[in-house]
DNA sequence: CGCATAATTGAATGTTCTCAATAGGCGTGG
DNA sequence: CCACGCCTATTGAGAACATTCAATTATGCG
């Protein structure tokens, strides 16, 4: 169960549909925060444009994942927000989701764990691009975000974009990749990526779901 | 105000105080989720070791921070927590966390903000890293995190831990510190560091803090 | 069908990493 | 009080790796 499956029943039909063209702004740093996004389909890349032009993403929202879900306790934004392709996303505006974190518990538990949940995945993303070599960051990824039962994932978005995410040149990834496969430790279909060492989850488990507890593990 | 402040105020003195010495484990990977630390003093670090005993810090905690905010959430931690120095912490029980959600919406309102907060710090960090040259980084992390006034900033822990933060060896953080004094960016005296090019703040304004509200700025 | 963009590979360049070696500071124990 | 050991800070040199520029192929969309 998404977040915003989860979000939706919670907020009912409060969320107001928003549809953008690729390239358009949803706002830009500085603007005075309204509200809270949630990715219908598309994605919508947060962004801040360094004085020389320098540009990295903070974060890159697709289908399903929330958009300035931090910055709803701020007055104002800290970053862009742009439209890679297409989008519609649905729209809380900041009003509601306050008046709903005090009438509602349950509403205000359920959206400490979705950015409980965001922060995690920050902090991995984090790590990731701490590490040295591209093959390491290809083989993070690829360890955590992995299926346990096909052993694979599927790529989204474009591999040049995902380049970015970790934290290297297009061309450098394409490379490792290629390289992996000679080497026998993935196999490529296109976007999707099997992990052949069946290392699988070696690093950690994968994170909580929005859903909530899963059975605790053996230690 | 720290969340450490704002957060004692609301959660009284549910706070019981724990000591750990320099490289003791306050968590490890696969534990039961316990509750909540904040640091007194010290500094903690997050990690998660992988097979090759590769290790890259998910996020050091230092005085006033939270430690384990988003696992509470979750059944078991993702993690191992280390004290890097000799520490002492705040431990909050995550049964009690969960009760004062319920009985205090004000609480849990903290406690959202909170988390917004670190998951903004958190995805700074990500972008920073993200840079590819190492004076990007250090360029990043000046613009963003200098005082407005003194336009330095202390560096928290040794510079060799630091250089980790920024995704670099302590040999090459060394070398670009001294390449940007020499070019006259930047002044250092020990661990303050003073950038001389005044395009403070150019690349954001500061995070919120946990005091709430600043006033909005021109756009 | 043709354009725009992703995907891919090549070659040269540049920067960081790695290994090494030295200086300086701090605490402990003799 | 000083010597020793440990760790940070610092700089050097060579190797490894990613970036950059460039060119080609593949692909989806109008």
């Amino acid at each position: 169960m998404t977040f915003d499956e989860c979000f939706s029943v919670l907020a009912g039909e409060a969320g107001i549909c928003q549809t953008f063209s690729a390239n358009e702004f949803l706002f830009r740093r500085g603007d005075e925060t309204t509200g809270l996004y949630v990715v219908i389909h598309g994605s919508v890349k947060m962004m801040r444009m360094g004085p020389s032009g320098k540009d990295a993403a903070l974060y890159v929202a697709r289908s399903g994942d929330p958009l300035a879900e931090a910055s709803i306790f701020s007055p104002i934004y800290h970053c862009d927000a742009i439209a890679l392709t297409d989008a519609s996303v649905r729209f809380y505006p900041k009003a509601a989701l306050m008046r709903q974190f005090e009438r509602n518990h349950r509403f205000a538990e359920s959206y400490l764990a979705m950015l409980g949940r965001q922060l995690m995945i920050a902090r991995t993303r984090f790590e990731r691009v701490c590490l040295h070599s591209a093959r390491e960051r290809v083989l993070h990824f690829l360890t955590l975000e992995v299926d346990a039962e096909t052993h694979s994932v599927e790529i989204p978005g474009t591999l040049k974009e995902f380049a970015s995410e970790l934290g290297l040149t297009h061309e450098a990834f394409y490379r490792t990749l290629a390289q992996m496969a000679k080497d026998g430790e993935i196999e490529r279909d296109g976007n999707v990526i099997k992990l052949l060492n069946a290392s699988t989850a070696d690093l950690a488990p994968e994170l909580p779901s929005s859903s909530g507890r899963k059975p605790p593990r053996r230690k």
